[in-house]
DNA sequence: ACCGGGATGTTCT
DNA sequence: GAACATCCCGGTG
Protein backbone atom coordinates (compact mmCIF):
# COMPACT_ATOMS: atom_id res chain seq x y z
CA UNK A 1 0.00 0.00 0.00
CA UNK A 2 1.33 3.41 -0.89
CA UNK A 3 0.70 6.75 1.25
CA UNK A 4 -1.17 9.12 -0.58
CA UNK A 5 1.38 11.77 -2.16
CA UNK A 6 -0.45 15.01 -3.74
CA UNK A 7 0.48 16.01 -7.25
CA UNK A 8 2.78 18.28 -8.27
CA UNK A 9 2.99 21.69 -9.80
CA UNK A 10 4.24 19.94 -13.25
CA UNK A 11 1.27 17.64 -13.36
CA UNK A 12 -0.70 20.69 -13.99
CA UNK A 13 1.63 22.40 -16.20
CA UNK A 14 0.31 20.38 -19.00
CA UNK A 15 -2.62 20.58 -22.07
CA UNK A 16 -5.33 19.21 -20.25
CA UNK A 17 -6.48 17.53 -23.72
CA UNK A 18 -3.30 15.07 -22.75
CA UNK A 19 -3.36 15.61 -18.90
CA UNK A 20 -6.77 14.33 -18.21
CA UNK A 21 -7.12 10.87 -18.75
CA UNK A 22 -3.91 10.62 -16.53
CA UNK A 23 -6.30 12.13 -13.70
CA UNK A 24 -8.06 8.91 -13.80
CA UNK A 25 -7.88 6.39 -10.75
CA UNK A 26 -6.18 9.84 -9.17
CA UNK A 27 -8.27 10.99 -5.35
CA UNK A 28 -9.44 13.81 -4.61
CA UNK A 29 -9.47 14.75 -0.70
CA UNK A 30 -11.34 17.57 0.79
CA UNK A 31 -11.05 17.29 4.86
CA UNK A 32 -11.69 13.45 5.67
CA UNK A 33 -13.57 12.82 2.55
CA UNK A 34 -11.99 11.59 -0.36
CA UNK A 35 -13.33 9.72 -3.89
CA UNK A 36 -11.46 8.50 -6.96
CA UNK A 37 -11.48 9.98 -9.94
CA UNK A 38 -13.18 7.93 -12.65
CA UNK A 39 -14.79 10.55 -14.84
CA UNK A 40 -13.13 14.26 -16.03
CA UNK A 41 -13.60 16.73 -18.94
CA UNK A 42 -11.15 19.00 -20.82
CA UNK A 43 -11.63 22.46 -22.05
CA UNK A 44 -9.54 24.10 -23.63
CA UNK A 45 -9.50 28.03 -23.70
CA UNK A 46 -9.75 30.25 -26.69
CA UNK A 47 -10.09 26.93 -28.94
CA UNK A 48 -13.05 26.22 -27.66
CA UNK A 49 -16.39 27.46 -27.55
CA UNK A 50 -17.77 25.07 -24.85
CA UNK A 51 -14.94 26.30 -22.44
CA UNK A 52 -15.56 29.35 -19.92
CA UNK A 53 -12.84 31.21 -20.87
CA UNK A 54 -13.60 31.12 -24.86
CA UNK A 55 -14.48 34.56 -24.30
CA UNK A 56 -11.98 35.88 -22.34
CA UNK A 57 -11.32 36.30 -18.80
CA UNK A 58 -14.35 37.73 -16.55
CA UNK A 59 -14.68 38.15 -12.90
CA UNK A 60 -16.66 34.11 -13.00
CA UNK A 61 -13.55 32.68 -14.73
CA UNK A 62 -10.70 34.46 -13.28
CA UNK A 63 -9.36 31.56 -11.55
CA UNK A 64 -9.04 29.46 -15.04
CA UNK A 65 -6.82 32.45 -15.87
CA UNK A 66 -4.42 32.07 -12.64
CA UNK A 67 -1.64 29.34 -12.15
CA UNK A 68 -2.18 25.60 -12.94
CA UNK A 69 -3.24 23.41 -9.91
CA UNK A 70 -5.68 25.68 -8.61
CA UNK A 71 -9.37 24.78 -8.46
CA UNK A 72 -11.94 26.42 -10.42
CA UNK A 73 -15.47 26.10 -8.59
CA UNK A 74 -18.30 27.36 -10.63
CA UNK A 75 -22.38 27.84 -9.97
CA UNK A 76 -24.46 25.62 -12.72
CA UNK A 77 -27.97 26.17 -13.50
CA UNK A 78 -28.46 28.46 -10.38
CA UNK A 79 -27.95 25.66 -7.75
CA UNK A 80 -25.51 23.60 -8.56
CA UNK A 81 -21.43 23.96 -7.99
CA UNK A 82 -18.83 21.97 -10.49
CA UNK A 83 -14.92 21.43 -10.05
CA UNK A 84 -12.39 22.48 -12.19
CA UNK A 85 -8.56 21.67 -11.93
CA UNK A 86 -6.73 24.27 -13.63
CA UNK A 87 -4.22 23.45 -16.39
CA UNK A 88 -1.43 24.94 -18.79
CA UNK A 89 0.73 28.09 -18.50
CA UNK A 90 -0.70 31.01 -16.73
CA UNK A 91 -3.32 33.04 -19.26
CA UNK A 92 -4.47 30.11 -21.11
CA UNK A 93 -7.75 29.63 -18.87
CA UNK A 94 -7.44 25.60 -19.62
CA UNK A 95 -8.84 23.05 -17.12
CA UNK A 96 -10.54 19.79 -16.70
CA UNK A 97 -13.73 19.56 -15.08
CA UNK A 98 -13.96 16.69 -12.55
CA UNK A 99 -17.47 14.55 -13.31
CA UNK A 100 -17.55 11.79 -11.07
CA UNK A 101 -15.64 9.85 -8.24
CA UNK A 102 -16.33 6.60 -6.41
CA UNK A 103 -16.36 7.49 -2.96
CA UNK A 104 -13.65 6.24 -0.53
CA UNK A 105 -13.51 7.95 2.90
CA UNK A 106 -15.99 9.90 4.88
CA UNK A 107 -19.16 8.35 3.56
CA UNK A 108 -21.02 9.27 6.76
CA UNK A 109 -20.41 12.97 6.09
CA UNK A 110 -21.43 12.35 1.93
CA UNK A 111 -24.53 10.77 3.00
CA UNK A 112 -25.33 13.39 5.44
CA UNK A 113 -24.67 15.94 2.88
CA UNK A 114 -26.95 14.18 0.09
CA UNK A 115 -30.26 13.69 1.58
CA UNK A 116 -31.51 12.53 -1.81
CA UNK A 117 -29.18 10.49 -2.95
CA UNK A 118 -30.75 6.33 -2.32
CA UNK A 119 -27.83 4.47 -3.72
CA UNK A 120 -23.88 5.24 -2.26
CA UNK A 121 -22.57 4.75 -5.98
CA UNK A 122 -24.74 7.90 -7.07
CA UNK A 123 -23.19 9.79 -3.63
CA UNK A 124 -20.75 11.18 -6.64
CA UNK A 125 -21.99 9.88 -9.60
CA UNK A 126 -21.97 13.30 -11.78
CA UNK A 127 -20.36 17.15 -11.28
CA UNK A 128 -23.14 19.10 -8.73
CA UNK A 129 -23.25 15.63 -7.24
CA UNK A 130 -19.80 15.36 -6.03
CA UNK A 131 -18.95 18.76 -5.23
CA UNK A 132 -21.99 18.32 -2.74
CA UNK A 133 -20.77 14.87 -1.50
CA UNK A 134 -17.13 16.54 -0.63
CA UNK A 135 -18.92 20.08 0.60
CA UNK A 136 -16.75 22.36 -2.18
CA UNK A 137 -19.07 25.34 -2.85
CA UNK A 138 -17.74 28.63 -4.11
CA UNK A 139 -15.82 29.59 -1.50
CA UNK A 140 -13.25 27.17 -2.08
CA UNK A 141 -12.46 28.68 -5.96
CA UNK A 142 -8.98 29.08 -6.28
CA UNK A 143 -8.15 26.97 -3.53
CA UNK A 144 -4.16 25.47 -4.31
CA UNK A 145 -4.50 21.66 -5.30
CA UNK A 146 -0.80 21.42 -4.50
CA UNK A 147 0.09 22.99 -1.14
CA UNK A 148 -3.86 21.94 -0.18
CA UNK A 149 -3.93 26.12 1.69
CA UNK A 150 -7.60 24.74 1.73
CA UNK A 151 -7.67 20.73 2.66
CA UNK A 152 -8.38 20.29 -1.02
CA UNK A 153 -5.77 17.85 -2.90
CA UNK A 154 -6.10 15.57 -5.61
CA UNK A 155 -3.48 12.64 -5.05
CA UNK A 156 -1.68 9.78 -6.48
CA UNK A 157 -2.01 6.88 -3.81
CA UNK A 158 -0.43 4.12 -6.57
CA UNK A 159 -3.03 3.27 -8.79
CA UNK A 160 -2.31 3.77 -12.29
CA UNK A 161 -4.84 5.16 -15.16
CA UNK A 162 -6.33 3.11 -17.20
CA UNK A 163 -4.57 1.34 -20.03
CA UNK A 164 -7.99 2.49 -22.59
CA UNK A 165 -9.71 5.12 -21.29
CA UNK A 166 -13.26 5.19 -22.61
CA UNK A 167 -13.91 8.87 -24.54
CA UNK A 168 -16.61 10.50 -25.38
CA UNK A 169 -18.03 13.99 -26.17
CA UNK A 170 -18.59 16.01 -23.12
CA UNK A 171 -21.87 15.71 -21.71
CA UNK A 172 -24.23 18.93 -21.61
CA UNK A 173 -22.69 20.88 -23.82
CA UNK A 174 -24.08 22.50 -26.73
CA UNK A 175 -21.14 23.72 -28.72
CA UNK A 176 -17.98 21.71 -30.03
CA UNK A 177 -20.48 18.64 -28.93
CA UNK A 178 -18.50 16.52 -31.48
CA UNK A 179 -14.89 17.12 -29.52
CA UNK A 180 -13.71 13.66 -27.73
CA UNK A 181 -12.07 15.52 -24.72
CA UNK A 182 -14.41 13.30 -21.96
CA UNK A 183 -12.31 10.68 -20.51
CA UNK A 184 -13.75 7.99 -17.90
CA UNK A 185 -12.76 4.40 -16.05
CA UNK A 186 -14.90 2.17 -18.60
CA UNK A 187 -17.49 -0.79 -16.78
CA UNK A 188 -17.20 2.10 -13.25
CA UNK A 189 -20.56 1.93 -12.26
CA UNK A 190 -20.20 5.40 -10.63
CA UNK A 191 -19.65 7.21 -13.56
CA UNK A 192 -22.38 9.50 -14.82
CA UNK A 193 -24.37 9.97 -17.96
CA UNK A 194 -26.74 6.89 -19.90
CA UNK A 195 -25.65 3.84 -19.29
CA UNK A 196 -23.58 3.32 -22.80
CA UNK A 197 -22.38 -0.63 -22.91
CA UNK A 198 -22.44 -2.65 -19.70
CA UNK A 199 -18.51 -3.46 -18.68
CA UNK A 200 -16.28 -5.69 -19.96
CA UNK A 201 -18.60 -5.63 -23.82
CA UNK A 202 -17.43 -4.74 -26.71
CA UNK A 203 -18.14 -2.46 -29.44
CA UNK A 204 -20.01 -4.20 -32.11
C1' DA B 1 -34.22 1.95 -18.02
C1' DC B 2 -35.73 6.05 -20.19
C1' DC B 3 -38.03 10.25 -20.63
C1' DG B 4 -40.16 15.12 -19.37
C1' DG B 5 -40.62 19.05 -16.44
C1' DG B 6 -39.45 22.12 -12.65
C1' DA B 7 -36.20 24.27 -9.49
C1' DT B 8 -33.08 28.20 -9.29
C1' DG B 9 -29.64 32.28 -10.28
C1' DT B 10 -25.66 34.16 -12.85
C1' DT B 11 -23.89 35.61 -17.19
C1' DC B 12 -24.21 37.42 -21.50
C1' DT B 13 -26.69 39.02 -25.82
C1' DG C 1 -34.77 37.40 -22.31
C1' DA C 2 -32.11 33.29 -23.34
C1' DA C 3 -28.69 30.10 -22.30
C1' DC C 4 -26.64 27.45 -19.21
C1' DA C 5 -20.24 22.10 -18.22
C1' DT C 6 -27.29 19.88 -13.46
C1' DC C 7 -30.20 17.22 -10.41
C1' DC C 8 -34.42 15.24 -8.66
C1' DC C 9 -38.93 13.40 -8.99
C1' DG C 10 -42.65 11.21 -10.96
C1' DG C 11 -44.46 9.30 -15.01
C1' DT C 12 -44.29 5.09 -18.30
C1' DG C 13 -42.74 0.45 -20.06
Amino acid sequence: MTAARALPRRFYLRDPRVAAPELLNKVLFRGSRAGRIVEVEAYAGSEDPASHSFRGQTPRNATMFGPPGRLYVYRSYGMHWCANAVFGEEGFGLAVLVRALVPLHGLELMRADRTACRRDRDLCRGPGRLTQALAITGADDGADLVTGDRSIVIADDGTPPPNEPGVSGRIGVGAAADQPWRWYVAGQVCVSGPRLTPPGSVLR
